[in-house]
DNA sequence: AATGAATGAGCATTCATTCAT
DNA sequence: AATGAATGAATGCTCATTCAT
């Protein structure tokens, strides 16, 4: 419990002030703790700023493999199921998201304990063979062109990313509001519309 | 000329270490500078970081801008000819390029000077327009289906953007290389495929 | 009981880790205790290490009135015996002695208790006029020049404590194993070769 | 100039609340620098800390090889003439030199640079092997006892060093004030006498 | 213009100690 | 009696930044 509030007031924290921004104090305060509260919990500003991302993960792989899963739904129907998924992690917790998407790079990857390090690649790479599973699965049915399911998958995975990222840079200059889910529907739609048949 | 030397130098170490992680001591080190020195040509750390950025952006404007106003190309040629360009920005100097990717969202542009601020977005509004006429061209021609072009050319940036970061990424868990260069060709081949009537 | 684990505890701690790298929590690892149960035995961290010099001074002032008091040995025997004795006291718990030796100085005597301060100090007099003693006798008895007896006994009393930290730091460079013994044994010789008349 | 400043205010502080006890703060305050300012002249809290050990192991090993090579003198004068030598050292900074006694050994140079490290051994070696070469030539020249030159060379360092640090702990219970110079030269007399054949 | 020297303001982390249970 | 949980108070160390020269 005391986990979780730590884990709570680090998401709000790093997700406004980036990692190296954040304090320890910021987010002790933040939880109505002290500052060596968080180190009984968490080994250190690194193990907690791990611990985060793999929450933030986790339910990321849970929601594609979810889609993935479905068995009411074809493949096209998937598919098109995507965005929202993507989008309602956003919603649930956007700045969290935005800072995973930024943070995961190898860069930041550096310095963690090697099982936390393998955790989260792991995830990774269970997500991007999730999606591409189905355009492979598509691809053997027969309703798409033969492209590699992989730098298909890589290109949905990538555009949920970058269009999350640029929300952000965009919201500096363009206040228009909620672009965020068409966009991404319609990426996907141009996506799968480009690869089918006829 | 010393400007330059500095702003090479940053190049380098904010690459390698991120912005936190880079100290004005590394940059002055690598441009065989003191500290000291870099203080007169730039105002602090984080202007020194946004010429920098800048320096990208205007790149990537100008390549842009390129492929968009050669007359001996047509719509489709244009958008076919993009991920060459993106990627020739990528082959020169990529981790300067992932880094500001990922440093150029909102976070990183509070406390910057008004001017710089503004001059950062301009270039993204700049680029971005320039990719949305294009496909506002194809759309008046015809040959595409009704979209906002807006909402497309931000789908080509989040895919550009997704994709150079996801290598990133990718790199630490799938040592597959160059992946990059067609999956950026297939991605536009996807979306203005699935853009295309008919 | 409790009070000897923690005793037992501690003396490994300090004597491995030094007073100030030693911690609470190591010492209750080691006692298989929680932290807070060594505050209900101990005031603080200064009495338990006093406490623990007291135990090792209780020894040491043992021994040598065990010697000094002996009535099968005329005082050249007793004298002689005294390096055995220090010995003995060395060879039960190295790590302990020298760290006493070390800290029995007033500088770790300043912040404890009146008490404690004044019982580690007696014991500090009780061994040091045992030896005089030994020395005044022989005095008396016309077999020894007229020296300051109390010079005397702090004289053997720091060939004792030099030769015991002598021996640690030469351990560093000059790995030759067991020399204490024998030297403590010809120190002692020398010492009274050099006060005996004649 | 200002590494020597630094040096002089760490051998107040060390001296005075040892090598735990002593902050950067409480240096950097005698020294009238700020905390920062150390860091340029050291590497860290250690290195400084042994720098000064140095110091005061240079000159020890300096007085020792004086009297040991002065021509003036023969052997048994030579062997007087230690107490004073070691007693100058003692009083020109007795604080320091009983703190770098104290943590000659081992326990306090793990964790140093090597080179520092080996500076420091040597230094010790050094000093040991000039008094012992004193007792091999005054046995060589049939003034002495045959013993191990270096186990007499020990003696009489630990004597030396035992003196030293007693005589800071007696100043705790026994206000008589000067005993050191005139108990070192006893203890040398005594040795010395011990030696002497007949 | 260039810099060596200095530092103020922080920051992650540790640890002796307390206290409700 | 025993302890899990919590923390106040330090502490070593870093770094962007300034300024006299």
């Amino acid at each position: 419990m005391r986990r979780k509030a730590i884990l709570d007031a680090a998401k709000k924290v790093f997700a406004t002030k980036g990692f190296a921004g954040a304090t320890i104090e910021n987010i002790a305060e933040q939880a109505e703790f002290s500052p060596a509260t968080i180190y009984i919990y968490f080994k250190n500003k690194d193990e907690l700023h791990a611990s985060l991302s793999l929450q933030m993960l986790n339910i990321l792989a849970q929601k594609v493999e979810d889609v993935c899963q479905r068995k009411d739904l074809g493949i096209e129907e998937k598919i098109k199921a995507l965005p929202l998924a993507f989008y309602e992690v956003y919603e649930r917790d956007p700045l969290n998201l935005m800072h995973v998407l930024r943070y995961q790079s190898s860069e930041a990857l550096k310095g963690l304990s090697p099982e936390v390090e393998s955790e989260i690649r792991n995830k990774a790479r269970q997500y991007i063979s999730a999606i591409s599973n189905l355009f492979e699965e598509g691809i053997r049915q027969g309703l798409f062109y033969k492209h590699h399911p992989v730098a298909v998958a890589d290109i949905v995975w990538a555009v949920f990313a970058g269009l999350v990222l640029w929300e952000d840079t965009k919201k500096g200059f363009d206040p228009q509001k909620d672009f965020l889910k068409s966009t991404l529907e319609l990426s996907v739609d141009l996506i799968s519309r480009g690869l089918k048949k006829e």
